[in-house]
DNA sequence: CTGAAAGCGCTTACAG
DNA sequence: CTGAAAGCGCTTACAG
């Protein structure tokens, strides 16, 4: 190890256990059992400690065409929720010996290539997507078997969901029970599916509570604080303004708190608040924020396993759902008057 | 690249174009400069381009012993500075043509090891390491030409520093200009030497004030808001409360916040707040946060660009230093009365 | 249970 | 400027 240039191959493990290099690789691919005798398997194992052998990874990936790396695409790692899907993921990576590579894809339209390129160069066995606009026909048709889809559905590839729904309905009970009548919606202004769920289920429990869905009770703001600020500005000023609002993610709530303090409107005792996410976020803010929790590092762990098994057992593995959670912390109260 | 299995070789490409094979890899290998006429190269990049082709990365790794390939070492992307880290990393290294693989160490103290594989198996050719407990010896010497080490020193190795001194001077003279003399530091119990330098800048600048440090004005926290809150709370009942924290981390900020609330301490009237980073939460604090600014993306890139000089030019490049800069906003003010 | 051999798809001297 | 050939270090049938 310390000489130059020792970098033994399995031949030289071979020599010095006095085997043959077949069997330094079947125990080393984990296919000795029944093939490698239990004293040859022992004698390689001690060679390779004695000469600090590892596998070289090239050259098992160009045999094997595997290379146990798996790609992550998300638009933004700083985004708290994709970074804690990134964690789940690389977690559960580690522990099949796989490892992950990020991809992330800003604005980029022309992402397609990218996967396209990673995957006929080989460089990655499969992807882990998370809300990216779906991707076209025949990029599906060479993704087959090989990518997971978070939080949306495309073409037939196999996907984790999220019961955003469920999720909804009961943030929406909550606030009902609460005595809450005026219900606005603030959601993000992003083009997914994930997020026209979160406006349906609001409208659905709205409608089965028999409650009025004014029009300007909705309102729509990129994923920043700023602009959450000033949707939630406008909805606090309406005619007849709402007494909670019901937010797509925790970063718009953080916009909702500011409005709020702004307009001299005390959380939860003039306006409610609840989102969704239950990021480091929630608990920062100030009173602490009721949210519909989005376990986004078991979803990175979840979606890395279903990968796992399209990729090592060629089945395509069955959609699979997440049940959402209410946490109801301080943000939310009975309404005033 | 609709039928199964075309995955075309350099040999198809070269076949179709009418030339070597050897003519394709130096196009590809992007030496084809001096070495393969115009027209050829044309003629290849074309048929190319109707194969679909795209060059294996495992055979040419393993030729050429080098992956393109680096690895972010951190404790936890979850951390919203480690995944500003890995953003910029990761865009600084898409640009050069590289990847980069995410290595969580959580709390395993046999961190050497994993890297030692990483090498060895020739997985990565180079790693970035973000405020970990220094290498052993052996390792460094491993390490040589392959590591850059952030806001960190250790032998020798080459390193990204943070100008954490003068970013604390500035912290402490803003205070100290607004008039406060009992100024406390709210410090991570982290055993790093840029959490060290903090302290030490704190103690240079009280001192330089002609300020005392009273014993009880020293308060360390675990890395989360709740310990920091705990923390705060002994400083904030003290004999002599402090009119103005000092934090290592918007993250135990945060806590301070919550500990000022509780105890009806209104910021920034009875309590000035500053803290380091800069991160997404101090603009989401209310009032929001002065803050040294640490740039966790561009430290990201820039770490990642002197790594791929390391890599590709041989040298061992000068170790830099970042320069942080002081965000004046609304939790800091003249102390009352 | 063990070994000899082919070959994955490139890069890179080397010869022309 | 171009081509033939060796070889990177494995995995995997195949023969014993």
């Amino acid at each position: 190890m310390q000489e130059k240039q020792p970098r033994p191959t399995s031949f030289d493990v071979a020599r010095r256990a006095g085997v043959s290099q077949s069997a330094v690789s079947l125990v080393f691919g984990g296919k000795a059992e029944g093939r490698v005798g239990k004293r040859t398997q022992e004698a390689i194992l001690q060679a390779a400690r004695e000469l600090g052998y590892h596998p070289n990874r090239a050259a098992r990936t160009l045999r094997s065409g595997r290379s146990r790396i798996v790609a992550l695409v998300v638009p933004d790692v700083s985004n708290p929720y994709f970074a804690a899907v990134l964690q789940g993921a690389e977690e559960a990576a580690r522990t099949s010996g796989y490892s992950v590579l990020l991809a992330q894809l800003h604005e980029e339209q022309d992402w397609q290539h990218v996967v396209l390129d990673a995957l006929t160069s080989r460089a990655v066995d499969g992807f882990l997507f998370c809300t990216l606009q779906p991707p076209s026909e025949s990029i599906a048709q060479v993704l087959q078997g090989k990518a997971i889809i978070v939080d949306e559905t495309y073409q037939g590839l196999p996907s984790l969901q999220l019961d955003v729904e469920t999720g909804m309905q009961a943030a929406m009970e909550h606030l009902i029970h609460l005595g809450h009548r005026r219900i606005a919606h603030l959601g993000a202004a992003v083009d997914a599916t994930s997020f026209h769920q979160r406006h349906h289920a609001y409208q659905a429990a709205l409608h089965q509570a028999g409650l009025s869905f004014p029009a300007d009770y909705l309102a729509r703001a990129a994923f920043t604080s700023a602009d959450a600020s000033r949707a939630a500005h406008q909805l606090l000023t309406c005619p007849e303004p709402p007494s909670a609002i019901v937010c797509d993610s925790d970063v718009l709530a953080v916009g909702v708190y500011k409005a709020a303090r702004a307009l001299h409107r005390s959380i939860p005792r003039d306006l409610s608040v609840v989102s969704f996410d239950d990021s480091i976020i929630a608990s920062m803010l100030d009173p602490e924020l009721t949210t519909v929790a989005i376990p986004a590092r078991t979803i990175g762990a979840q979606a890395l396993a279903l990968l796992l098994q399209a990729l090592e057992e060629g089945t395509a593995p069955a959609s699979l759902t997440i049940p959402l959670t209410l946490m109801i912390r301080a943000s939310t109260a009975q309404p005033a008057g």
